[in-house]
DNA sequence: GGAAATGTTTACCG
DNA sequence: CCGGTAAACATTTC
C-alpha cells in the first residue's frame, strides 16, 4: 500500500527490468484491473516498447514507442512484480521481450483498489494525473504557493497534506511522521497556522520520504515489495505511525492514536502542539 | 463478529 | 458553484 517512497522504489525496479523491452502481449485477467477511463483495452499495448518509466506523487506511467502511454496507480495493495512465484492476486500480465531474453510483468492486488490504463498526454501528462498537485520532489513544486494554499483553507493540517490535489505523494504514513517530525499536530487548523509552520511540515515529509527512498520504503507485511519481491526496511525507523502507547523517541510521553476522515493518526500529545 | 489496513472518488451538506 | 466532510469501493487479517 505504497505512498511516494514505496512507488518511487516501484519505479526504480521497473526502470531497470521493463525499460527497452517489447510489450509482445497484455492480458487483464480481473475485471477492475483496468481503470473505466482507458480509452482502450491495455491488450492494445502488444508492439509498443517501453522507453522510460516515470511518476508523479503516487503515480506511475510508462512512456513507450507511442503517444499514447500506460498509466499505474498501485491503490492500497498494488504491486508490479517480475516474473513472480504467487500469482495468486495477478490482475493483469504484460509479456516483455528484449532479444531472446521473456520475463512477466504481473499486476497484482489484493484489494483491487489499484489499476492501469491506457490514455492520452497533455503536455507530457497523462489524463488522470492532470488534476494530480506536483509532489515535494519536482522541480515545479512551489514551495511558497503551497504554503499559501494550504493557509487559505480551514482544514486540519493533516487532512491538506493528504490531498493530492494540493500536493502528491503523501500518505496515511509519511503524514504522521511528517508531522512528528514538525512538531506539529495532526488537527491543527490551517487556517491558524503560521506559515514557517506549515513550512516546516512539508520540509519534514520531504526529509522523511528521502530517508524512506533511499531503504526502499516502508513494509509492514507482504503488502508492499518491490519489483523483486523484496521488502523495504523503514518500518523500523517510524516514529509516530503504528506505535501507539509506545514512548516517543524525543520525550518518552507515549503515542496518541486518534482518528478521523476515515483514518488513524499517530502523534506525540507532548512534543506537537496545534500552534506553533 | 467488529475493526482496521500505506487510497481515491463520489455523494452530500451548508 | 465552492469548500469541507463522510461514505463507498474489495479483500484479508487480527
Amino acid at each position: 500500500m505504497p505512498e511516494l517512497p514505496e512507488v518511487e522504489t516501484v519505479r526504480t525496479g521497473l526502470l531497470a527490468h521493463v525499460v527497452g523491452h517489447k510489450i509482445t502481449s497484455a492480458t487483464q485477467l480481473h475485471e477492475r484491473a483496468q481503470n473505466p477511463r482507458s480509452i482502450a483495452p491495455i491488450e492494445d499495448l502488444a508492439g509498443s516498447t517501453v522507453l522510460d518509466i516515470k511518476r508523479r506523487g503516487k503515480f506511475l506511467w510508462f512512456e513507450l514507442d507511442r503517444s499514447d502511454v500506460l498509466v499505474a496507480h498501485l491503490g492500497m495493495s498494488g504491486q508490479f512484480l517480475i516474473d513472480p512465484r504467487e500469482t495468486r492476486h495477478t490482475r493483469a500480465i504484460f509479456t516483455l521481450k528484449k532479444g531472446r531474453k521473456e520475463t512477466a510483468l504481473h499486476f497484482n492486488d489484493q484489494r483491487t483498489f489499484g489499476w492501469v490504463s491506457l490514455e492520452r498526454k497533455t503536455d507530457g501528462i497523462p489524463t488522470s494525473v492532470a488534476k494530480i498537485a506536483p509532489d515535494i520532489f519536482e522541480p515545479s513544486f512551489d514551495q511558497a504557493a503551497v504554503i499559501a494554499n494550504v493557509g487559505r483553507r480551514k482544514v486540519k493540517i493533516k487532512t491538506a497534506i493528504l490531498n493530492q490535489n494540493i500536493v502528491s505523494g503523501i500518505g496515511n504514513i509519511y503524514a504522521d511522521e511528517a508531522l512528528w517530525l514538525a512538531r506539529v499536530h495532526p488537527e491543527s487548523v490551517t487556517h491558524e497556522m503560521s506559515a514557517a509552520a506549515i513550512g516546516r511540515t512539508l520540509d519534514c515529509a520531504k526529509e522523511v520520504m528521502s530517508q524512506a527512498i533511499k531503504v526502499g520504503g516502508t513494509s509492514f507485511d507482504d503488502l508492499y515489495i518491490n519489483v523483486n519481491g523484496e521488502s523495504g526496511y523503514f518500518a523500523i525507523s517510524l516514529n509516530a505511525y503504528g506505535r501507539e502507547n509506545e514512548p516517543c523517541s524525543r520525550c518518552g510521553t507515549l503515542i496518541k492514536r486518534i482518528s478521523f476522515a476515515n483514518r488513524s493518526s499517530h502523534f506525540c500529545p507532548r512534543c506537537q502542539k496545534k500552534r506553533g
